[in-house]
DNA sequence: ACCTGAACACCGTTCAAGT
DNA sequence: ACCTGAACACCGTTCAAGT
């Protein structure tokens, strides 16, 4: 994860200066701001920007791994405040709410959890496979999950109910209630 | 629905060529495909599709609207092959796979079940609206699904099975599979 | 009434020249 | 080693001129 060689100086103030105008960006503009925008807000030729991220993907990730990384340790959080099956449901639900609020960590986490996803991902997919498999390991010993769920399973249909939330007012009170359908089933 | 004044040979000529380029263009490079190029392909100027599709959504409309109409007749012709129950969980299996399977028809039904939709999508909406109606009603009826569902949500959460469903390989094993873990629940 | 296509604005990407 | 920004290609959209 971390730089094999320190960067020059220059070169990590840009890519810092990068990674914020980023954050800003697509907070505003959504996950399809403009590049070029970026490297102007950052104050850089549009070519240091390709340098230090060669593709869209790249700087996505970039810009929000540190969001990937908090999602993670809540996982544990929740784990140590709820029995095992509410856990799980609390933690999708919050991934849920972030995925939504935070235009462009969907489309990341999305291309994580799909199959056959590129090198660039994987990591941060693999930390959230690991953080979803620590609750679903815990509900399914408490025999309050299917047995039969994979820890990827249960981060795409999370995918899912965000995309079938923001159909509707994308609201938390929505989220609730199609993970709550989803977790019930649709049977009476 | 149908145009209030006949449109001029020419016009009502360019509008089937620029139909049928849009569908070709669509299937090959997705939704987003170049509407110069689709112009081109109908060899006619680009102002003249702007002239009958102001918006891409417009077009986008105009090429699925059979298809949605196709789903919307599959409804009926399932009910009277299938119990109330099965019925509505095979058609939410076929609006899966045919929004898997034809790109730009999954954004075109996305945005019909949104909240506060525009106009333009309205028809096709209401129309899917009905048809999943007529299933949800039954099966409600017969005791099989949830009586607080609302046709809308089977639809905004069939989207969502779409989507996690795309995000494994797409096939069809994958979509029986998630749409089974949300008619019978995730708990064992 | 409708069509054409040039013109404009905007964006992504590359790469020669510079430090 | 890294940065700059001009240059190129491509796309969406508009609109004056034409039939």
């Amino acid at each position: 994860m971390t730089q094999v060689r320190p960067m020059r100086a220059d070169a990590r103030r840009n890519y810092e200066r990068l990674l914020k105008a980023a954050a800003e960006a697509f907070a505003e503009h959504g996950e399809n701001a403009s590049l070029d925008d970026i490297a102007k807000r950052a104050g850089v030729g549009s070519g240091t920007l390709y340098r230090h991220f060669p593709t869209r993907q790249a700087l996505l990730e970039a810009a929000y791994v540190d969001r990937i990384e908090a999602l993670g340790l809540r996982a544990d959080e929740i784990a140590r405040e709820l029995p095992p099956g509410e856990a799980l449901i609390e933690w999708l639900y919050e991934v849920c709410v972030g995925t939504i609020e935070v235009r462009g960590l969907k489309t990341l986490l999305g291309s994580a959890v799909t199959d056959g996803s590129s090198a660039a991902v994987t990591a941060c997919g693999t930390f959230m496979k690991d953080a979803a498999g620590r609750l679903v390991g815990a509900a399914q010993k408490e025999g309050t999950l299917r047995p039969d769920l994979e820890p990827v399973d249960v981060l795409r249909l999370a995918h899912g109910i965000s995309t079938a939330s923001e159909l509707a007012d994308g609201r938390g009170a929505h989220i609730r209630r199609y993970l709550l359908l989803l977790t019930e089933g649709l049977r009476p």
